[in-house]
DNA sequence: TTGGAATGTCAACAAGGCTGACGTAAATTC
DNA sequence: GAATTTACGTCAGCCTTGTTGACATTCCAA
């Protein structure tokens, strides 16, 4: 491989140290990205579950439960105790599918929208005010390195997310 | 604000669509980041608590209980669990310190010191393709972000262990 | 009509967070 | 020298969110 040979593009930030650098920045930088919205769900019954799941409905209204046990990862077992208080809490609705009348296509009531309003304003103020700061050269370069770190399967998800299907 | 009007450098990357991704790309690459190390976890008796243990130990040897109790951001109860299965199986050992004998100072062991390798190994290897595959020019903008990403108090330990402190 | 897909649900369990209370030894302060 | 504070350990109990396994229902499709 020539290319592990330093030539005139430096190297350097492939050493062993610049890694590990980069691995805590991820831990670090994690741990604040989830921080506000937790304080939000702190004190309601809710946690980063329901985040997450109130998260990719909102994204993706009318999406079914198959599809968010794929997004999410996650048993349906364990999805469906998150699912199942948001819907009993009013927050998500269930519709039985057109066409298929075993799917159930998941939409936020009124209610669940204000949450999920609330929760993602909170992380985007956050991840605005850290794009403003690093410039639009950096956030280039912040969406590159995260796409390459995904899974494919999980890359493939990400992007067939980008334009939404309704 | 005047910057909120686009001017010569357009600011659509601070649109709520580019931030919405921004959000949902730490959410799949953090899977990512962790799914390796998760999988040679898996099996023995450890978790990612104790990858985050063992990973601090390594970076900073001879720390305290109470210097890892602040940068990991749980409770002792919580970390003497894993720090107990830690010493037991005898990855880790504390030395009671020279100065003060209340501390407690942590170095990894022979033993432990090989599955911190082993764990950093793959996570340096997804960490190495994806900033290979990113590029310098990306990568300083990738670590750019995330830094303005955490909050104050993380941001100055995640640079306070930049340099080593032995 | 039959097999398999999509979903829900019950039960049991584990990891890893948390709080609260209590104990001990060592350092520090009064 | 006594009192207080600090660093650490530990017991008990609780919560969220993940897991596996088993089983039922409904419905599409071959």
């Amino acid at each position: 491989m020539a290319e592990t040979t330093p030539t005139g593009e430096s190297l350097l930030f492939l050493t062993d140290e610049q890694l590990r650098k980069g691995i805590e920045a991820m831990f670090f930088a994690y741990r604040g990205f989830t921080s506000d919205p937790d304080r939000i769900l702190e004190g309601m019954d809710y946690g980063r579950a329901h985040h997450r799941a109130v998260h990719f409905i909102n994204r993706s209204p009318g999406t079914t439960v198959g599809n968010l046990l794929t997004i999410l990862g996650v048993t349906k077992q364990s999805l469906n105790r998150v699912l199942r208080t948001l819907f009993d809490d009013g927050l998500v609705e269930a519709r039985v599918g057109k066409h298929d009348k075993r799917e159930r296509h998941l939409h936020l009531t009124e209610k669940g929208a204000a949450l999920e309003r609330a929760l993602s304003d909170a992380q985007r103020a956050r991840m605005r005010a850290a794009y403003r700061a690093a410039g639009p050269q950096a956030v280039q370069g912040f969406r590159t390195v995260l796409e390459a770190m995904m899974d494919p399967d999980q890359r493939r998800q990400y992007q067939g997310l980008k334009e939404g299907s309704q």
